[in-house]
DNA sequence: TCTTAAATAAGAACTATTCTTAACTGGTAC
DNA sequence: GTACCAGTTAAGAATAGTTCTTATTTAAGA
C-alpha cells in the first residue's frame, strides 16, 4: 500500500512536469482523469470514463472527458481506438502492441507480437511513403463466447 | 468496349446470383450501387457513394445507400473501414489486403502483403480466441504529401 | 395480371462528439 | 497574500453521420 501510494505519487509528478512541458494548466480535472487511466485495464469509451469518474467528481462534464482525452491523445499519453464507428475507445497502453476484437461481443485485448514488429515491411513500401507505425487488428471469437457455443 | 461490357455483364450475372441466393431482390437502386463500386478503386464514404450516383439516380435516397452498402458488407462483397471515427468508409477490393493511411491528407491506399498473410500468429494466440481475419494498418505520411514538405 | 413481402424515399429521430459562452481557476507577477 | 489573466471548465446548444418510421412502390412468383 505505501509503495502504491509511491508509485501513483511518481506518476503525478511525471504528469506534472508534462503538463509544465506542454504549458498546459494541472487541473483537478485533467489529474483525476489520469489517476483513472493508471487503473484503466481494458479500453473504455470517452463515456465509460466519464460515468468511472462520477463517484470522486460527480459534475464534471463528458465534454472536458472528451477534451481531455483528446489533448492526452496529442500528447501521446494515450491513443484513440477506431474498432467500430459508433463510438471512439480510448487505448491507455503505451507500449507497443496490437488489438484482438470479438466479434460477437465486441471484447478488445491487447496482443504483443514483438517479432512482427521488427520485421522489416515489403520492399517496395518506399513507393507509398514513409511509414511512422503498424497496428494490426486481429478479428475472431474470444475464449469465452466460444465457450458459450 | 465489347468486351468490357461484356465483362460487365458477367459481373451482373453473377450479382443476379448473390441475391437470388440470399433470397434478396434485385433491384434498381442495389444494382446501380453494385456497377458503382466495381469501379471505385479509393475507399468513398457512404456519401461519397451517393454522390457519385446523383447522374444516374437523381432520386436516390442516402439512407438507401447505407443500407445498401451494409448488406453488401454482411454479403461480404464489400468492407467496412474504421479509419477515422467520423466517417464509416467502404471497401470494394475483396482481395486480402491492407491499408496504409496518410495521417496528412487522410488517403488511404490498399498495401499487399502476402508473405504476412502466410505468416503463423504468435503460439499463445489460441488462448485468446480463434482468429478468422488479419487487417494490418500503416500509419505514415505519403510520398505526395512528402513532397510537398 | 394479381398478390404480397420486401425495398425505397422522405424526412424525422437518434447519438456520439464538438462548439459556444459565461463563469471559474491555476500559475505567475507583484 | 493578492491581483491578474490566459487557459479551462460546465452546461447546454449545435452539428453531423447514421438509422428509424411510415407510407408508397416494386420485384418476383403464382
Amino acid at each position: 500500500m505505501e509503495q502504491e501510494n509511491q508509485l501513483i505519487e511518481q506518476q503525478v509528478e511525471h504528469f506534472r512536469e508534462l503538463c509544465n512541458d506542454a504549458g498546459m494548466k494541472l487541473t483537478h480535472q485533467r489529474l483525476e482523469i489520469f489517476k483513472e487511466l493508471l487503473e484503466a485495464k481494458d479500453h473504455p469509451s470517452a463515456e465509460r470514463v466519464h460515468e468511472r469518474l462520477q463517484d470522486r467528481m460527480p459534475t464534471i462534464a463528458i465534454d472536458t472527458v472528451y477534451r481531455t482525452l483528446s489533448t492526452f491523445d496529442e500528447l501521446g499519453l494515450i491513443k484513440k481506438l477506431h474498432i467500430s464507428n459508433d463510438r471512439t475507445l480510448f487505448d491507455f497502453n503505451t507500449d507497443q502492441h496490437h488489438h484482438f476484437v470479438c466479434s460477437r461481443c465486441k471484447k478488445v485485448e491487447d496482443i504483443y507480437w514483438p517479432d512482427f514488429d521488427q520485421t522489416s515491411l515489403p520492399d517496395n513500401i518506399d513507393k507509398v511513403g514513409t511509414i511512422q507505425s503498424r497496428h494490426l487488428e486481429l478479428h475472431g471469437v474470444c475464449s469465452e463466447c466460444m465457450e458459450k457455443g
